[in-house]
DNA sequence: CTGAAAGCGCTTACAG
DNA sequence: CTGAAAGCGCTTACAG
């Protein structure tokens, strides 16, 4: 509790050789007066223009890494009309994968000066849009990044490019101009993942979709059909039930898939979470994974590796996505040097064979 | 894309009825205008000053209604020298844990006008108490919200502190003041959970602890013993053994466990995501849970009923707590009716019985 | 109960 | 390449 009153302060400030001995944080008048410059031209500092000259550049530059200057955001932003905060907008059923991504954003994010706030919401919510807005508007977000199934709202882009706010959208296909999106690959690797089912001498297998509305429930239904046709095989209506990316609803999709006579041999879920479901099941009806049942899931969430046996599946990287989402959005800002910005090349999801699947019995 | 030139705006915004016609976000200065006051008065609205008449009160308020007025948190921020955002700060291993106390925070947050920073950190990094403080002066936060281990660190809330920045701490114990804290019960409710399995028949229990510095591992060791010796029962050293709270830690525990000879005949891990590693060492020994091993777990996380048998565990009330730590943080600040502020009575921990425990062979 | 002045720490628009 | 003035939207300290 070492609060001064103000007047010291006000000396200390004065004298110019004691400046660091400031009790308060250094602000842009303390280093423009120890500089000799106005606040203006430390301004231009601040903001990396070239109209300085490289001496006067340095001096300041000395000046506020001794006092360990750092410029305050909410007045810049308050100058800026732009805030230095990024907003994580999802409405996500499946918990690990926010926090992996938010984990990924965050690293993406550090060092730059941006803060992350976390803006859960609710899709179905008939006010949904215009609570976005209202956040974005508040808090006059630098950006936004949008977890699917948010990500794929053209609507709700509209509005947030309305607002002047910048945006990358993470998705499962190309939805956006490509310095909108950061994508994966979903379509090949599912496809692979339905080859591997079918070389093992599967040919009854189920499929579990994601919920309708969600665009990686279309690329990896359409990856897995790709996939089985390559190698010669059909999935009959019956074997494609709708899921819902949640573990509840993988049971009840088992239930229907394991409930017909002849038995699908193998499933592929959309997710792990619905593949959890699937295990549940298949434990229920005294079914053996993967002696009586192959099972491939989908995301490769921590779950995955604490069923048994544990499961076959692909694993999203999604730390990296999260991260180049948030590289991505800093670009424009100068707080990262520009790389390879204009890209949107997919992120390689990897199909990981574990001890899940085998040859029919 | 409307975006005007700032002249019709001007020019609307002076004709007082067309007030509402404007285009840009109403600010402190049309509030006054259009109520005939100063600024002062309207920004006493704002803060909810007594010292307003009541019918001025009220038309301002009208006003602003119908503006749809927002006060700029930047802004107030900038004038009050602190911002209205509440960081979440935590170094924990489960990340399941940390989405459940995050959604319970933001409820606890909804509507207030404060958003939620999120920080993960690393205690153990040589530089983590000063990337705190830095993080704090920086954004210059309304409060911090802990979540254990990092809630555990007297020395860190001593600079949190210092900083004048409030905070609240999520732990298993009182270890601060009573407006500072949000706990649990833990000791008790692990007590339970020990006379269950002695009443089961088991008298050969092996122990899984939370790693050395969290509190919550000793009040869980506490509770457990005090259990069991409740039944005139006793844990040798030979059956506890240290875990990290990760998955990885339970299964190294496990094995060391499961190799005595004569082995527990049940397992009591401190958290879920041990009690899946025990799963798995089982699993691997040909051991059927519950029939030749009984294991409990902590948590309640969604892994919990994933694992199969469903694990019998403790369920933590984490949202509650999350919301709790929010409110207890609002308090203070008039944007929350102040309820029951000043207790710190812990959130009951509930034990739920699963599959996962029988009676010995 | 109300207001005029100054200020929070920065940037923009303009001038040189 | 540099700076003086005005302003971002609010609050504090003071006065009445």
């Amino acid at each position: 509790m070492t609060r001064s009153s103000s007047s010291p302060l006000r000396k200390a400030g004065a004298k110019l050789g004691d400046a660091t001995a400031l009790k308060r944080r250094a602000t842009i008048n303390d280093i423009a007066r120890l500089a000799n410059v106005s606040k203006k031209t430390v301004s231009r500092v601040i903001n990396q223009s070239p109209f300085v000259k490289e001496e006067t550049r340095q001096r300041i530059g000395e000046i506020m890494q001794e006092l360990g200057y750092v410029p305050d955001p909410q007045a810049r932003g308050l100058a800026f009309r732009r805030s230095f905060l990024i907003g994580l907008i999802y409405d996500n059923p499946n918990a690990q994968m926010v926090v992996n991504m938010q984990q990924g954003v965050l690293d993406g994010l550090r060092g730059s000066g941006f803060e992350l706030v976390v803006h859960p919401c609710n899709r179905l919510d008939k006010s949904f849009m215009q609570e976005v807005g209202a956040f974005i508007d508040r808090q006059k977000l630098y950006g936004v990044i949008l977890l699917p199934p948010v990500s794929e709202n053209d609507k709700l882009v509209e509005l947030i490019e309305e607002r002047g706010c910048r945006y990358v959208r993470i998705g499962s296909a190309v939805l956006d101009e490509p310095e909108n999106i950061v994508i994966s690959n979903d379509r090949l690797v599912t496809a692979e993942a339905a080859r591997h089912l079918v070389d093992l001498g599967h040919t009854r297998i189920g499929f579990i979709a994601g919920p309708p509305g969600f665009r990686s429930r279309k690329e990896r239904e359409a990856g897995f059909i790709e996939g089985l046709r390559a190698r010669g095989v059909e999935v009959p209506a019956a074997l494609r039930v709708d899921g819902a990316y949640t573990y509840e609803s993988g049971v009840s999709a088992a239930q229907q898939l394991l409930s017909q006579n002849p038995r699908p041999t193998a499933i592929f879920a959309s997710n792990d979470e619905m593949a959890a479901g699937v295990y549940h099941v298949a434990r229920q009806m005294g079914l053996s994974i993967p002696k009586d049942l192959s099972v491939v899931g989908f995301d490769d969430t921590p779950v995955s590796r604490r069923l048994w046996p544990p499961l076959t599946t692909v694993r999203w990287p999604i730390l990296e996505m999260g991260q180049a989402a948030a590289e991505k959005l800093l670009r424009a800002s100068n707080a990262v040097a520009p790389t390879n910005g204009g890209e949107a090349r997919p992120f390689p999801a990897h199909f990981v064979v574990r001890d899940s699947t085998a040859p029919p019995l």
